[in-house]
DNA sequence: TGGCCGATAAGAACCGGTTCATCAGGGGGA
DNA sequence: TCCCCCTGATGAACCGGTTCTTATCGGCCA
């Protein structure tokens, strides 16, 4: 009972393994009424195509490889992957392209994982996300020569093609919107330092505040790891230092929840004593009371477009070298309003 | 500038191809110095394995299969997924298995991708989540004849393995506590109706209330669909009722933190006036204030769990039909306390 | 010194497809 | 009537490994 191959039709219907093939793959070379018998049989005998075999004749894996290095706990709070991954597999799908997924340990490890993949030509092409300063992944894909689209900003990704979407004019929109409500105190609590589009935020957040006038609104910026608990210590230490910013942008929302509740637990009424803005919308964010002014994007969209770039690529059509999706817009809730008091 | 292929190694070695696979695969057939010369070369080359062509010799994929049937939005939302994941990933990355992916639109699909996966020789077995009442999945899987483990418990499973924990003792632990409490009325705000691990607790949450005695607790379940909205929707419509419940138990953490807002909104205070338990623990439960009692349970574990047992399925190795891994436990937080009042 | 055995290696077949070169046969044009 | 060309189909080579069969060589023992 093993599975039929085309050998087994190609004797059953009393002609050639060729004669198959081009029947099944629908290539001239054989006559309509052969064509129709030898697909009544194979459907008759329930035939698959063995990829493995086809791959060898240098066709496509018709898969996708994405490797992630992330911790195992973070995955699961951050809704941002498994949006993303959504996004991609909705492009994915349509075309039956899999994604081949690897949870990593380190970047070394994810070259490693997909310097395999390509070697052993399991899959077409591959995302790269969460790029850093002076990224060794680059460097390593663009010799493997893999088709890859790094997801975020085109500054470090040197050759390769990239998806990305204007961080900073987000950050740009909610300072000046923060400003107008009269803050001029306001306190950034970033992510990783390393990240590139963490450094990209910061810069865009600083300028964004030397622009609302000289000396006119002062700024802060903390580090951290994404986390809860760090957003929440940040948060308190933002909170008791003498100078006490009346706002306050997180780089996600799972801090931005937490340091909602730090505000909270230190009897400071949001958004009367302090306003908050979360980057990255979730349900999360409108759950809390009060719900959170939110920078959103529509992630599944972004991942949607990094997958028909990458299959572009991997085509070979002409494609553009990045791509600009649209950038995160302000969502006021009820967690901004007006900074109190004078000055 | 090709990769490299044995014939490329066994050219440059002065030997056969058969050689050069027996030294690279550590078989004997070659002398120790033609091993390490053949070894040495390929290393000089870079040669990586074809896997492509490796499978068409009967050998194994080295993947296993996911298809998941969820709404993209949903997935971002929940925790469980991705905790999953990353847990069978744990297991798979040591032995340099790969976890293949697909999100579908519906059972049916699912279906589809599996048999397409597994007639070409793409997986070499997969996981089966979410099982329903008279789930189709389970004849198809077993028609098949593709190692399969069910990720749930085995009451719907029929042939197929499974790896699943006891949730009604972590429901009937819930109920004993709260009945301690001095709660005699209790509401369960549980998922999609048709799912068995829904049911199960349902008809677990039911007997643990009968047993605390004839008629001493009231109970009800109300159904929905996992989501906030639905979660907060149906506490408002718990806490309107003229026989308003002391307690609830929520069937994932997203909801209890909606139901939570919505029992702050109507200026109820948690727990004097409503005890909140949440199914699953993440991050979130413990960012809000207060709080969340809740049911926490390693799902990485469980998911590695499972995924060595599919490992074992697969390479034919004796292995328990059914495996049951550790309950969830209730760990009390700020959000359960005494049943105010008298009764 | 001849014969036998084990170690080592070569060579070929095979896995399941794709594709190229080749060929038989029939129809049409000169 | 002859020749050419086109159609439909065949058979073989090939992709990159694995594995089985066969061959060679050297050493050991009688």
């Amino acid at each position: 009972m093993k599975r039929p191959t085309i050998a087994d039709i190609a004797r059953r219907a009393g002609v050639s393994k060729g004669a198959v093939s081009y029947a099944l793959n629908g290539q001239p070379g054989v006559s309509e009424a052969t064509r129709a018998n030898i697909l009544a049989i194979s459907k008759e005998l329930g035939w698959q195509p063995n990829s493995a075999a086809r791959a060898l004749n240098g066709a496509r894996a018709r898969t996708i490889g994405l490797a992630l290095f992330r911790p195992a706990r973070t995955l699961g709070m951050e809704p941002f992957f498994m949006e993303l991954i959504s996004g991609i597999e909705t492009e994915l799908a349509d075309r039956s392209y899999a994604l081949m997924l690897q949870v990593v340990a380190d970047h070394t490890q994810e070259i490693e994982v997909y310097r395999r993949w390509w070697g052993e030509g399991r899959v077409d092409g591959a995302f790269l996300v969460d790029l850093h300063l002076g990224d060794a992944r680059v460097e390593a894909m663009r010799s493997l020569n893999m088709p890859v689209v790094v997801i975020g900003h085109p500054s470090q990704a040197g050759p390769l093609s990239t998806v990305w979407s204007d961080d900073g004019l987000a950050i740009r929109e909610t300072v000046e919107y923060l400003v107008a409500l009269g803050h001029r105190s306001i306190a950034r609590v970033a992510g990783l330092p390393r990240l590139v589009h963490t450094t990209l935020r910061d810069q865009a957040f600083v300028q964004a505040c030397q622009d609302a006038g000289p000396g006119r609104v002062e700024h802060l910026i903390v580090h951290t790891d994404y986390t809860g608990e760090e957003g929440a210590r940040m948060t308190r230490r933002l909170l008791s230092s003498p100078r006490r910013p009346t706002a306050i942008v997180y780089d996600n929302d799972i801090m931005a929840v937490a340091g909602l509740s730090v505000a909270q637990e230190m009897v400071l009424d949001v958004p009367a004593d302090l306003s908050i803005v979360a980057w990255d919308d979730s349900p999360l964010s409108q759950v809390v009371r009060p719900p959170l002014t939110a920078l959103t994007r529509d992630i599944p969209a972004y991942g949607a477009c990094a997958a028909r770039q990458l299959l572009a690529l991997i085509a070979g059509e002409p494609a553009a070298l990045s791509v600009e999706d649209r950038p995160a817009t302000l969502i006021p809730r009820g967690s901004t309003g007006p900074a109190r008091g004078p000055r």
